[in-house]
DNA sequence: CTGAAAGCGCTTACAG
DNA sequence: CTGAAAGCGCTTACAG
């Protein structure tokens, strides 16, 4: 069915489109009479603007765009509740992208959205991007854009994470406190800063604590899947019998930690503790309940989506913008798979 | 940074804007010189045509809106893993948005989607949502769309669901041949179809099998948390503690009811087996582990995608469109919350 | 108070 | 082979 335009309603009426225009967005030169026809005929036929048509004189879609690694996260659809949530809250849309962890796919993407011409973009990074010129020529091109929780600080433009490595730093911390002497990490890839930094806060834990950091005890998983965990777990424990903790780069990865320990009978915490990261609703399913970093996906896209915004209306504005990097606070979720009352 | 138009490489070259939109198109009527510098200029100055004018100028978006109760949801999220997957296969972004299972929002939202001119919609209806009216007058607009996993049959437009009620009765069928006589179903609000269609398939089953039904087992969960699953399964088992099997509506929810009986001591499967729905990664990773139905969330993303794309197409070229409802089969995944070999 | 004109960036039927 | 014109649906500076 066609949809109602201006030009439709004038030719009924009998006038101009743009006094038909003028009248719908309440401009002071229209005669009342004319504005009350208007607005009468305009509710009648249910007329609404054409977004598209508005986009191309506005040169704005109100559009945002977001690439995260997967969909299928607990963390990252967390992460996008928030962002959908705060956007429609500010009148965006949200398009969203799955890089799968996919440098090139990261890159096809980016591209797509800004061909597509949104307003401005979100993204997590592919743990697989190790150069950045696919999204410095966003910048150059001066395109919104915030990275979340998968960022770089090689590039010059705002960022929302938590404090990775303090929040692991913390974590191992509560495993040491706890009384482990010998703490495995099972760790993300290379490229992924969050698992780049949860690393060197798991090795300054240790040197804090007086235990020598030894890069033997430290695993890379290839994904975060339950699989990981079990696999290099078991690995870890093969390797090193005498580990009595395992600090991990993901719930799930934990969880494989844990599936592992408990069919082979190794006792959690009395033998060996485990600790995970992000607080997803497994860590209190899974028995024992595991040890967690609360991680605030919903809010880190809230955050993302407000800064982005800012920028966009600074730009529209032609203010100069800055950029800022938002760390969100996290807080440590103790459950069972950590000794409680380690030092009586 | 202004993107380059058509008028500027027309300027450039001193030619019509015109010829330069036919040599980029590859138009037979322009001659050999004049394309070659077009397509030379046009690769150097990295033009890009302007989306938003194209969509003006076709009276199609390449967009899709979808809306979907929660996104944070393990299946929800799969079925997104799959529209936007496939979507993107045959160049179509997708707006996500969040009906939070209310019918207000529901109807805000399909607004929304309507005004940004999306060329189909696909939504998984809300608990909230009793009446369609907001969804008729989409499909009398002729906007193509398609409806999955909580659909109402009392709208013409494609489905894609699987069989929930025979998904149902197997599941009930699984625990009465493991040796179940009282089987208590925590089920889903009345307005979601699925929860309603699931709640036939556990009548049924027991029917079949020469179990009566009796009502005052089944208990109504307001959402699908674990909490949900807790209370509930405290109450049935409260009121009826010679229960001997328990049918859930959602993995979650038969999460919560594990939880319950593991922390009274309740032996699952030897005094109650606990079947959930979705077969999400907690029912793998919980203990005993869960037996489950297996939604193919991904597929029926991926078809309801489909669908939707082939009404848009045969829409653009006015032929006549056809609904359909589709619907995937699922099987049951058999793990330990449920006795085997019952039958010796 | 009203409306013709120009413009956002593109396409295409048509004239030359 | 080239390009002016009309049009997608809207807005707004400007003339009357």
């Amino acid at each position: 069915m066609k949809e109602v335009t201006l030009k439709d309603i004038a030719q009924i009426l009998g006038i101009s489109v743009t006094t038909v225009s003028k009248a719908l967005k309440g401009y002071k030169d229209v005669s009342p009479e004319t504005r009350k026809s208007v607005l009468m005929l305009a509710e009648n036929l249910n007329y609404k603007p054409n977004a598209v048509a508005l986009n191309l004189k506005n040169q704005e879609t109100r559009t945002i765009g977001v690439i995260v690694p997967e969909i299928v996260h607990n963390f990252f659809s967390s992460c996008l509740h928030g962002i959908i949530a705060e956007a429609e809250k500010n009148g965006y849309l949200v398009i969203i992208l799955q890089s799968g962890e996919s440098d090139l796919l990261e890159q096809k993407q980016l591209e797509m959205l800004v061909d597509k011409r949104v307003d401005g973009i979100l993204i997590a990074i592919a743990d697989a991007t190790d150069e950045y010129s696919h999204i410095q020529r966003i910048i150059k091109k001066e395109i919104p854009i915030v990275l979340f929780d998968k960022v770089t600080e090689q590039l010059p433009c705002s960022k929302v994470t938590i404090d990775d490595k303090k929040a692991a730093y913390n974590a191992v911390k509560v495993l040491i406190d706890s009384g482990c002497k010998k703490i495995a990490h099972l760790r993300g890839p290379l490229g992924a800063s969050n698992a780049v930094d949860r690393h060197e806060g798991y090795v300054s834990a240790l040197e804090a604590h007086g235990i020598a950091y030894d890069p033997s005890l430290v695993y890379m998983c290839d994904g975060y899947s339950i699989n990981d965990g079990k696999q290099h777990a078991e690995d870890a424990y093969k390797e090193n019998p005498d580990i009595d903790g395992v600090f991990c780069i993901t719930d799930m990865v934990a969880a494989g930690a844990i599936a592992y320990f408990n069919e082979e009978k190794i006792s959690i915490p009395d033998q060996i503790s485990v600790m995970g990261f992000s607080n997803s609703p497994i860590s209190s399913i899974i028995r024992p309940s595991l040890s967690t970093v609360d991680q605030p996906g919903r809010q880190m896209g809230k955050e993302a989506v407000s800064l982005l915004i800012e920028e966009i209306v600074k730009l529209k504005k032609k203010e100069p913008v800055e950029h800022y990097h938002v760390q969100l606070p996290t807080n440590i979720v103790v459950r069972d798979s950590v000794k409680s009352n380690p030092r009586p």
